[in-house]
DNA sequence: TAATCATGTTAACAGTGTCAACATAGGATG
DNA sequence: CATCCTATGTTGACACTGTTAACATGATTA
């Protein structure tokens, strides 16, 4: 029986991301996950200032995934950049909807981003492989309009990705039209883009 | 000194509503609520089955919030309908960003918005004042278009909010493209709705 | 007047994040 | 090799949380 664990903040990380992700990151406690890597309640208090800086390590895996998502979109060579661009779309939705718990932590309140700068580099991370893209997509654009562009697309995607899974709008059984559009939108998500994306 | 009340509920409700605004829906607790009540801990619990429930009013107050600030908007008989469109458009935005954190509870994933019809009744609504604007704006256009156009201009500005509020991409001191153009954004969210929207 | 019932209270439970004080092991230093 | 330091673990405690059960009160109604 050994008193040291070896791999401890490792493990807590992977464990909380699993938690994170399979009951969302307000129903996960520090407890839980500590009992669950067999070591006391108090443990990750040594490779964790708090809880906060625990999710905002599972919070920058998250954004690193998103990213390599998106940088895999983008290297299909066989591709035109127009289609690479939407396939960036449809893997930023995806990701979205079935990271779900996950996708709801990296833009949740509960981390202040100003204090975790390397989390922060990972969000802004995201957003870089969104100009590569349109830069080709738009040559000659203005740096300015380049940015510019990226915010519209960017929250085009981030938003129907909350109105997708927050809102619950197309899983009542009340009909609605904001409900039937929804479940239309979610049955054929690249239509959707090539329309709202006008590319 | 009274036994009872008299007008708990609504108290309870509206000072919710300040505090939900004031701290975030995961920092308020029902006994703090209470407390300023003058009431006892346990009292919420003969108005509210849960916390959620409480919050479930909360977040249905922000809708009709929502919505209202919406129909003024769009009620403006001096502007074009382009112009009312944008003016909604703005409004939305600058609700997102002012009532920062009640927006959040509205979108946020601790309600379960099918326990609660009414609040699923508010959420729809807002879509719905979207819906008029959209359809005169886009004489004959179909009843599938029009929903889809709906989404479309829904999930931009809620996904704009949504960057702009959470990210802190702005506030930090980092220089990054994504920064500076999220405060350019920012700093005149009209323009960007012009260009956004493409009317 | 008497009974019912909505609305309040008190006491308690299990669970939470976090801190202080203590224990142990393994590597660095003499 | 012996000793100390430091990283990493444990135990115990605190204040706080949502929630329930059991009881108290007072207004409405039969």
């Amino acid at each position: 029986m050994k008193y040291h664990h070896g791999n401890l903040k490792e493990e807590l990380i992977s464990s909380a991301c699993i938690v994170c992700e399979a009951d969302g990151h307000d129903r996960m406690s520090l407890r839980s996950i500590a009992k669950e890597a067999k070591v006391s309640q108090t443990a990750p208090y040594r490779h964790f200032k708090t809880k906060e800086s625990l999710l905002a390590e599972v919070s920058a895996r998250g954004f690193t995934e998103l990213k390599e998502i998106l940088q895999n979109a983008n290297a299909k060579k066989t591709l035109s950049t127009r289609d690479k661009f939407l396939e960036m779309g449809q893997a930023y939705i995806e990701f979205g909807l079935s990271k779900r718990n996950t996708y709801d932590l990296m833009h949740s309140s509960v981390i202040d981003k100003t204090q975790f700068p390397e989390l922060l580099n990972s969000a802004v991370g995201t957003f870089e492989e969104l100009v590569y893209v349109l830069a080709e997509l738009n040559p000659g654009i203005s740096a300015k309009d380049l940015d510019i562009k990226c915010i519209h697309h960017w929250a085009l995607v981030h938003g129907l990705v909350g109105l997708l899974r927050n809102e619950n709008l197309d899983a009542s059984e009340i009909d609605t039209p904001a409900g039937n559009a929804m479940g239309l939108v979610r049955s054929d998500i690249k239509s959707f883009l090539i329309s709202a994306l006008e590319v």
